[in-house]
Formats: structure tokens, C-alpha cells, sequence
DNA sequence: CTTTAGCACTCCCATGCTGGGAGTGCTAAT
DNA sequence: ATTAGCACTCCCAGCATGGGAGTGCTAAAG
């Protein structure tokens, strides 16, 4: 399944045309704008060559060529050329990140609008899922009139904050007897499993204050909900909207309600396999029907060497691949590499 | 400027009609379908009066009627009558507001996506200015290795949480004392006026500490920087596309790319008046350009009689305003109830 | 054996034309 | 004041047409 040099090259030029223009690419223009030393006859044979072994296809009889997903793959995994990210995006990205103090959820914010800036295609970015978060920490801080903030922290760097109200005013001791009791039980728990079973060995030590557990005990049940929002960031969606390929209302349709559900995108990226590199997924090989027509290009991030999430960017098939590449990689690298630094044991 | 009752009826039937329909509606269509007993003949002369007074508008000779800016305000003000929200979608929406344990944040992005469901158009909600919030309670809390979180709790509800790293360990105890003197001379304070002037004062009273307020210092000096993200949350984008005014890509483009500018949706959103009741906006009574298509029907949240917020849907001129004025009053209302019961002092 | 010029052929698409339909405004009769 | 009748306007869907871009094939040249 090789390819001689002269198909590569006539592959590429194919494929480069295709990205920058969007109209299918005819062997003229391919002899005139890629000097490749031969006329447009012999040219017409590699890419009548190149359709038959499915690397390019033909929209209709006399139009040009267009890149097949195994064409986009072949160009992906051996034609195109590591880029470097361009030095003002690489210093735009670690500009970014310099800022330290914010929490994760903000940082998560800015990275999908970060994408979707450096790259010009639609960004997507999922924080952690939160049953695989554990407690770090929780406290009770009381707020006077008988609230009660409950800060939950998980070892991924998120704080869930809650709302505990109690008829009258707590007693602040109290809060901290009951704070470090729950965090000597509860440390290292996966956040959906403090579920009544758990909390009841610990009702036991805290009988005294049954009504404030009782509180707390709802709300960390109500934190199990599974219907309860996914931690998914969209960045750019107006890009979609400069993709030709989207002139068409229904499919910008189709595609606009997958990305509104949160839970199909984190399904979606989740069933990407996940190395240490940047994986590209072109096309068909996409698991959703709704982005057939797009690639999508994933990175994963960490806390050390445990997997917190994932960053993506989502472009038409004909995707400027070497650029986003990349830019995903710097983000990732850079994103993991902070979460890291401040939040790794 | 008042108008006899059969130009009344006949009003409201073309707003009626192509609110549900999309079709310009000619005089036919009204006499058949809202029995007014007289024959399109007289409904034509009627239409034509309405044309005349600028009610109505003819897309070109030989269609129906549309309904002008001013038609779509006279239906508004005076036609259409007072509807109650629907008892399955009020019971939805009291259902999303009994779980009182989210924190602000969260209880708007549920609004948000709340108000789109149950109206069927896009929704638009603010949360509170930073500018315009005011510290009420301030707390530090070690984490370990050297991290403290810093939680920032606001009169509005809000919390913020921001990240401290230390070299050591530091000592609960000495943060405990920073946070009282903190809490004593901040309390009431707006964030963004939290810089470095008034900061200063405190630095005598706890110059033992200096290493440790340093970075408070710079941590909500940054607090104040405009660019940062403002708070508004979009819900159901997708419904947009259900409009055949949107139809056209351009026009989607512009009113997307509004709507991704935070700081614009703000200011749009605060340049209408506030007064208790919801306010309608229709077509070009709207600040931008972007929104001259499109009416906005807006309501103002409180905590007490403090102005938080605002929620908004956005949709056609040709809007079931009747609907959505019921929804909106609705939403705002039990937001309002809900936290001014929860953080009203 | 590879490359290339030449040419007939295919298919799209922008353009222009046409007829029918929906709706109007006017006039004259009720 | 209302309405039937009718001529008129304008849109739009459907169809035909021609030019352009691009192909595949053949035969000649390197």
C-alpha cells in the first residue's frame, strides 16, 4: 500500500489545494500551481490512478478530485510535516498559562477559548468527569444566618461549592468537629460514591449533629445525579460558520444539537483512544454520525500521569491538520504541565 | 392613535397568523380563518388602512401583510392577552428551583438552558457585575503542600475560589488571623475596588505576613481586570436554526459573533430599562445592529430589591410573545424568590 | 514504456424565459 | 358600508440553453 513519489507528491498537492480552497482541485491546476515537471495529461493518470486505489475521489464526472478520508489519512500519518507552532501563538498560549491562581474550571474556560482563537475552527474541552474524582478536602466555612458554604475539593483541583441553611445560627466549632470527621472518612472517596451507605458509619460517630449530616448527606447524594451537567466547554462555534461545507442549515443543525448535549460530546471524545499523542480522526471514522463530514483533532491532559480530560478541536475534513496538530499539542503540554506543577502530590 | 375594533381584530389575526405560520397573510387567509363575518373585500380595504397607518408592511405588491415593528408593539401592548404559563411548565420550573444547594453560578446556567426549554427559543442570562458585587466573607483554607484555597463569597451568592501556592507548609493558625483581619477590613468592599491602595492599610496591621498577602494582593488586584470573563450564559443556540429568518448564513454568522462577545450581550442586555415588570423589545427598538430582526423579551432578577441580574429570551419578531412574556415573568420571579429567601440578609 | 497533445464527451451551473398562482386595488352593484 | 368581479402585479418553480471546467481516451512523440 505504497505510493510512488510522484503520487505522494500529486496526493499532497491534491490535498493542500483542497484545504485552502474547498473546490475540488483538476490536474491542471495542479501542474500549474505545484510544479511537478509534467504536463496535465500525465497528471490525469496518477489521479485517475489515485481514485482507483481510493485516495481521491470525484464529486460528479468532470469536476476535479477531492481527498478521501483515506486520502486525509494517508496525507495525515505520512505527508505532512511537523509543524512548529508559530512563535506569537506559542508565546499567546504560554501568556495564558503564566496566570496561576485561577481554579480549574476557569482554566478549562480560557483553553477552549484559546483553541478556538489560535486555530480558527471550533474548540471542544471536557474537565474532569466526576466520578472519577476523588475528595481531597471538604470544609464548612458558616456565613452567618444560618448558611453554611460547603467547599468540596477534588484531587483533580475543582471546587464544588454547595449551600447548607439551617434555621438558626450554627455553631462554628461544631462545623469543624463535623468537617474533620467527614474528611478522615471521606478522603480519597470517589466523589459519586458518598452515597447514604457510606455516610451512615458515619452517622454513628456524629449522632450529636444528626441534623446538620442529614443536610449534607442530601446534597452529596444529589451529587451523584447523573443528569447533572457534564464539564464541557465549547469555544468558536461561530467558525462552524465559515466552513462552506456548513452552508447547509440542516446539517449545521444536526451538528449544533449533538454539541448542545453534553453528554454525547463527552462520549464522543471519551471513546477516542488515548496515547500520548495527538490523535486525528477524520471523517468517517468519527463514532457520530452528525460529524461524518468532520475530523477532529484530540489531545488528553493530566495531572501527572492521571488522566484528567481532554481538549479538541473540531474543523471540516479539510482541516489545515498541521497547524492544529500542533497547536493541540502546545496547549496540551502546557495545560498538563501547570495542572501539574500546582496541583500533583 | 387608537384603532376601531374590526381593525383590531383584523390586527391581530395577521400577527396571529404569521407568527405561527411564516407566510405573509392576505386577506383571504384572515377573513376564512378568524371568522370576522365580513368577506375579504372588506378585510382588504381594512389591510390597507393598517398598510397606510404603518401596522402592516407588504413585502412587495401581490403578497399578504406582515406585521411591522410598530403592528408587533400595538399586538403587544394592547392585543394580546395576559396568558398563564402552562401548569406543566410551571411545574417544570418550580421543580428546578426547589433544590436549593447550587451555588449561583450553577442556578443560572440551569435558567439558562430552563428558559430555552420550556420557550423554544435561545436564551440569554446574565449573572451579577463584578463591579457591583460586594465581598461579604473571605476565607483561607491549607490544602496541603503548600496550597491554600482562597474562597471569595460575594453579597450576590457568588463564590470564588482562587488557588495560593507557598513554598512550606503554612501555618492554619497565621492564616486563620490573616483571613479575620481581611474579613474585618473587606467586608462590604466592591471586588474591583479590592487594588492595592486599600490593601496597603492592612499591610502595617499584618506585615508579619507579608510573604502571604503579597499574593492575595496581586491575586485580586487581577481580580479586577476587565477583560476577564463576564458572566452569561447562552442556552438552546440551536433553536436559532429552527427560524426560517435564519435561513440566511450571513445573518447567523452576525448574530452568533454578537453573541459570542460577552461583553456585548452585557451591554445590550443592561441598556434596557429596568422597571418590575418584563420589558419587550421588538426588532429595531433593539440597540444592535446585529438584533434588528429579532425581539427580546428581558427580566430582571433580584436578591431583595438589589438588582443581580438578567434573563432574556431571543427569538423572531414574529415571537409568541404572549408565551414567552409568561415564561420569562415566571423564571424571574422564582429566581428572584429563591434567592433572596436563601441570601437576603 | 512513459509522456503528452488533441479532442470528444460529460456534467454542472448561471442565465433567461414562461406560466400559474396568490394576492391586490379598483369599480360598480347591492 | 359591504361585496362581487375583474384586471393587474409580482413571485417563483420549472424548463431549456450554452459555456466552462474537467475528464478519459487515443495516437503520436520522446
Amino acid at each position: 500500500m505504497t505510493l510512488d513519489v510522484r503520487k505522494r507528491l500529486v496526493l499532497q498537492a491534491v490535498v493542500e489545494s483542497y484545504v485552502s480552497t474547498a473546490e475540488p482541485v483538476g490536474s491542471r491546476t495542479v501542474a500549474r500551481k505545484y510544479q511537478l515537471g509534467v504536463s496535465p495529461a500525465t497528471i490525469r493518470n496518477e489521479m485517475a490512478d489515485l481514485e482507483e486505489m481510493g485516495y481521491l475521489e470525484q464529486p460528479h464526472t468532470s469536476a476535479g478530485r477531492v481527498p478521501s478520508d483515506k486520502g486525509y489519512r494517508f496525507y495525515v500519518d505520512r505527508l505532512m510535516r511537523n509543524q512548529q507552532v508559530a512563535p506569537d501563538v506559542a508565546q499567546k498560549i504560554r501568556e495564558i498559562y503564566k496566570r496561576r491562581t485561577k481554579e480549574l474550571e476557569a482554566l478549562i474556560q480560557i483553553t477552549a477559548k484559546l483553541l478556538s482563537e489560535t486555530t480558527d475552527y471550533m474548540a471542544l474541552v471536557l474537565g474532569p468527569r466526576r466520578e472519577r474524582s476523588f475528595l481531597r478536602f471538604l470544609r464548612m466555612i458558616p456565613v452567618g444566618g444560618g448558611r453554611v458554604l460547603l467547599a468540596l475539593v477534588t484531587d483533580t483541583g475543582f471546587v464544588e461549592n454547595r449551600w447548607l441553611h439551617f434555621q438558626e445560627e450554627v455553631d462554628e466549632l461544631e462545623l469543624e468537629r463535623i468537617s474533620d470527621t467527614l474528611n478522615r472518612y471521606l478522603q480519597g472517596v470517589a466523589l459519586d460514591e458518598m452515597g447514604y451507605g457510606l455516610l451512615r458509619t458515619i452517622d454513628v460517630e456524629l449522632s450529636r449533629s444528626r441534623y446538620i449530616l442529614t443536610q449534607i448527606m442530601e446534597l452529596l447524594e444529589d451529587e451523584t445525579d447523573p443528569a447533572d451537567e457534564e464539564r464541557v466547554y465549547l469555544g468558536g462555534t461561530v467558525k462552524i460558520l465559515n466552513q462552506p461545507e456548513f452552508k447547509d442549515i440542516d446539517k449545521l443543525k444536526e451538528l449544533l444539537g449533538l454539541l448542545e448535549n453534553e453528554e454525547d460530546v463527552y462520549e464522543l471524545l471519551n471513546s477516542i483512544d488515548v496515547d500520548d499523542e495527538v490523535t486525528v480522526t477524520i471523517g468517517n471514522e468519527n463514532r457520530r454520525e452528525e460529524i461524518r463530514e468532520c475530523s477532529l483533532v484530540t489531545g488528553t491532559y493530566r495531572i501527572g500521569n492521571h488522566i484528567v480530560g481532554k481538549i479538541a478541536v473540531l474543523g471540516p475534513r479539510r482541516m489545515e491538520y498541521a497547524k492544529v496538530v500542533s497547536v493541540v499539542d502546545y496547549v496540551t503540554r502546557n495545560l498538563s504541565e501547570i495542572l501539574t506543577r500546582y496541583l500533583d502530590n
